[in-house]
DNA sequence: CTGAAAGCGCTTACAG
DNA sequence: CTGAAAGCGCTTACAG
């Protein structure tokens, strides 16, 4: 297909502006100048005629600039850093697609990197991001506190949060506090008066807006909730079982939990049912996200759907606006309940001990 | 800390060899000389004492090259693709956390994509990488039929193999025939003399070895297998769930089923439950991977465990080796079973009819 | 041991 | 409308 011998290809032969500039015999600068129609407002870049012959032989040879030659000259990388949590929770999977998905509609890479929520690896990971010159960068592990983004801020780096906000800097998030507030409405329809919430790390702000959602709903409904009935976790299964043991284990007997993570409330199963409680018989489990799974488990788990992809596409559209130095105001995606099979009434016989001890 | 005003930065105030070379009076030639020491091997790259001081300076100064440059320079980009069929099932995650482990601690970066195991993504996806200048390629998406990656192979690319094989390609993966023979060997000891399959992709290897590797130990010890209980699937919950109903749908009544996948597993557990068939007491059913999830279901999942980070890390080893023109001989990790209580005797009464109706 | 020169492939004022 | 020149930041023979 290709002719053999082409003129001035790189070392591994790949077709260069020069390649196309002795074919159309054009200089390369006007070959440049009418492959890059954007930089020109006023005049056109060449005529018609020459315009026309460099695009088709550019589209014929594939030419494709070399993005390390056009990084260095304008100081522009096309590439996008990502930080994430872990890349093994899917939930930041499934944002990183609606991330990949968007950055490559716009002719961006991403670099993805996982910091495990530690300080020092997030520091870390960011330099090395910076380090490959990306142009900017989508957070999806912000501590509420907000020091990091904080600095990163003040250096002028560029970037937006997903998942998490920090701050008041630009993020795409879900309302989580609307989430928390649409599972306390479910479970207090059902007559739950005792719910208990397995309420996430404590320095994020998905699991602590959903958990402030839930608990504020439930105390307009006059119903205040201990603060032994609130416990911390990890945001995956083995965080939810131990949470759930803690709960157990402090004498709480609700007849509900919401866990502000799906696998959180995977995780809650096993000691729950271990103190004798029955999942969607005596006792309602709501979780968060709506994970793919969370429909296919042998009990169905009810679970404040949000919209991942969709997350990850908005934070790329975000970080464009942001780096075109457009406004670029955070945006709130709004969750919604799905019920499935882990949901159930209260029990009739309404509010039970709490000090009643578990078995195990 | 840093001098406010260092000559010949970069646009953006980054440090540059000639910061470097002015400050320490000597030629950029020689800065690049001793900060690249790898290239050297006769004369050394400066008198110790410049040495020293350039060492010093680019320490203090926290001089990073620019990629940029350096890439277009040396042809070179320390860039390394990863196809993925998709980063939002678990088992690709965690191989891309090892990649991304190892990647880092060689100085490499790493572009992840997803494929979704579709051809013409699989396709576009891999040019883009190519665009980009990707060093090589990390394929964790390989058909069987090993088309795509021969044609890779014939146009120079370099890449290896992870998770999945493809002719004679290197590749780092799990031993699967072996897993799926410690599979049935667990089922054979329980006396199960009727299981099914759950097979997952018939264009994966990892599916294909699984399968054959245990069904080739039932054939060794007698029992054959009839073909309507082998059952192809996704390699996620629905495809379970999916394979699973037409199993029974068959009129399959199995004592036992091994799953390729973890996840299959799990979506198989509805219609088993669904079939009057319990899991754990008259019904052993065993995975594949052994996915963290797998040890903190309600009831506890028997699955063969691969080593995932690891698979990932030696892709990456092993990429590099290539890359360096070593030889660079495929691994294939041995996997182990892990039993847990999904796993039971066969019920006493022995081989059931096969017509059996099922409930659903 | 050190420096001057060339060049990787591109873009961007600046002329004409 | 088109071209000549300079330069992004680096590395690599080649001199001296």
């Amino acid at each position: 297909m290709r002719p053999r011998q082409l003129p001035f290809v790189d070392t591994a032969g790949r077709v260069t502006l020069r390649t196309i500039a002795a074919l159309s015999d054009v200089h390369v600068t006007t070959v440049s100048r009418v492959l890059n129609p954007a930089t020109r407002s006023g005049s056109r870049a060449a005529s018609p005629k020459t315009s026309e012959r460099i695009r088709r032989l550019a589209r014929e040879l594939g030419y494709v600039p070399n993005p390390h030659a056009t990084g260095l000259r304008t100081q522009q990388s096309n590439l996008v850093g990502v930080l994430a949590p872990r890349l093994s929770d899917v939930v930041f999977a499934m944002i990183y697609e609606g991330l990949e998905q968007a950055a490559g509609a716009r002719g961006l890479h991403t670099f993805v990197t996982n910091s495990r929520d530690d300080p020092q690896q997030r520091r870390d990971k960011t330099e090395m991001l910076l380090d490959r010159h990306v142009d900017g960068l989508v957070i999806g592990d912000a501590a509420a506190d907000g020091q990091f983004v904080d600095e990163l801020h003040g250096r002028g780096v560029p970037f937006v949060l997903v998942s998490r906000h920090a701050g008041a800097h630009p993020s795409v998030t879900c309302d989580d506090y609307l989430g928390g507030r649409l599972a306390a409405e479910h479970l207090l329809d059902l007559g739950h008066e005792r719910p208990a919430v397995i309420a996430g790390e404590p320095f994020a702000s998905t699991g602590i807006d959903r958990t402030a959602g839930f608990t504020d709903r439930y105390a307009e409904a006059g119903l205040a909730m201990p603060q032994t009935w609130v416990c911390h976790s990890h945001f995956d299964v083995q965080g939810g079982r131990s949470a759930a043991a803690e709960l157990l284990k402090n004498g709480a007997r609700p007849t509900a939990v919401f866990a502000v993570n799906d696998f959180a409330a995977i995780g809650a199963l096993g000691p729950l049912r271990e103190a004798g409680l029955h999942v969607g018989q005596d006792l309602a489990l709501v979780g968060f996200n709506d994970i793919p799974l969370a429909a296919e488990l042998p009990l169905p788990l009810t679970s404040v759907h949000s919209e991942m992809h969709e997350m990850g596409r908005q934070a790329v559209d975000l970080l464009v606006e942001r780096l075109a130095g457009r406004p670029a105001p955070s945006r709130r995606l709004s969750p919604w309940l799905v019920v499935r099979e882990s949901s159930c009434p209260a029990p009739r016989s309404g509010r039970q001990s709490t000090a009643v001890r578990t078995l195990t």
